[in-house]
DNA sequence: GTAGATTAAAAAATCGATTATTTTGTCTAA
DNA sequence: TTAGACAAAATAATCGATTTTTTAATCTAC
């Protein structure tokens, strides 16, 4: 895939390839104020990274959407919105409720392996009682898995793009126990349907997932206000 | 929409926003070989700019998909192949169409006057004998207009992003007149549908359409290897 | 000859300082 | 008071030089 975006950079990566995965999941992780702008010099502190670097990083994340450049005023943390996470939710129904019917097509036993795997990892974070960062990660691993096989390399970056910008809302408030178990079973479901190959079950089964996932991210942009 | 692309930037804008422009034309108008590795103290002199606002510039293309990134290896042309130019096509369909029915569903009069409008101009500069860029600007900017009033921020925004890499197909080689008057003829009978609101057949025509510049970025695509 | 090590040249990434622009605060005149 | 002008401070953008890493070239041991 020619075309993705950077894999996250170990030790071994540039600086600025640091910063933006840092950047990155601090921004979808709600650990900035949307609308809020950025005062570099804080952030050159904060990631302690070079003015270069960051900026470099800085521009990427606007170009991905994470971030809103105003020439010669800086960069902010976009605003949240009702109408976009409408727009979203939307579009994420659209794109990986396609993503999930080609990828049943199309994935392999391979495919189904790394499903249950990714399926079973996320389960075992959930028990262990989510320390911080664990279960998000596990969570987007097991979505991106789900589509993997799609065949296009367009579709699942911009169900990547979509995801993060979902999950600013999502991940607004503290956590629902109560949902969220809800949400966790239907993961094993569409596990279940995956390797059945029912693909219309299995994306009536996303479309509903979705939709849930939709109304905790309103719930929580709503009391965010 | 607060999350769209930076508008281009005149001569008021910064060093980086104008190269950004320059640079994205350039890539999307084939002016760059696929593959090549980017030479950034060639780019410097070619762009008048200083290494900073460059490279600046190089982030925002990299995570657009206009140019791939490798750590401490500099910023490549991405390669074209076959399969992406498939894949972009496909997703131009579902995208476009699904963009156009529903912005014939939500459009206004304020839009049909610009489609109208849009559609002219495109005409008019096919007469004038198309000198240079204005063609290939005003058609873009007829297919932005058909599909503006769609409701999505995001939907517009993977659609500019999907129409960027299909020109890079399509402006491989030297005008194709003949297919090039039957495309024209598909602008003034979209816009004829949208008036007519008539998404159903409006939608077919476009994936006609959409069909029908595949083949010609196919062909250009396959003469150029 | 050829794989592997060594060095020299080139290129990428980063730093520290400078310049340009915006923002903030203060003052003045209506 | 309050709109507008001005100056001072803060911030953004850019430059030029330095450091780091990769690439190319050369050499050596088998």
């Amino acid at each position: 895939m020619s075309n993705s975006l950077p894999t996250p950079a170990g030790p071994a990566g540039t600086a600025s390839s640091r910063v933006f995965d840092h950047l990155r999941k601090d921004l979808v992780g709600g650990r900035f104020v949307a609308g809020e702008k950025l005062a570099i010099n804080a952030l050159k502190d904060r990631y302690q990274v070079g003015l270069s670097p960051l900026r470099e990083a800085l521009n990427k994340l606007a170009a991905y959407g994470l971030l809103v450049q105003e020439n010669q005023r800086g960069f902010r943390v976009p605003k949240l919105s009702r109408d976009e996470l409408d727009d979203i939710a939307q579009m994420r129904l659209e794109m990986e409720g396609m993503a999930l019917e080609r990828a049943i097509a199309k994935g392999d036993s391979l495919w189904e392996a790394d499903l249950l795997a990714a399926a079973h990892r996320l389960k075992r974070a959930d028990i262990t009682l989510d320390k911080g960062e664990e279960w998000e990660h596990l969570h987007t691993q097991f979505h991106r898995t789900l589509v993997a096989p799609c065949g296009s390399v367009w579709l699942l970056r911009f169900i990547e793009q979509l995801h993060d910008q979902f999950d600013r809302y999502r991940r607004l408030g503290p956590k629902m126990p109560t949902i969220r178990q809800e949400l966790d079973e239907q993961h094993h479901q569409l596990v279940e349907l995956a390797l059945q190959r029912d693909a219309k079950a299995a994306r009536a089964l996303m479309d509903d997932h979705i939709h849930k996932s939709y109304e905790v991210a309103l719930k929580r942009y709503q009391e965010h206000v």
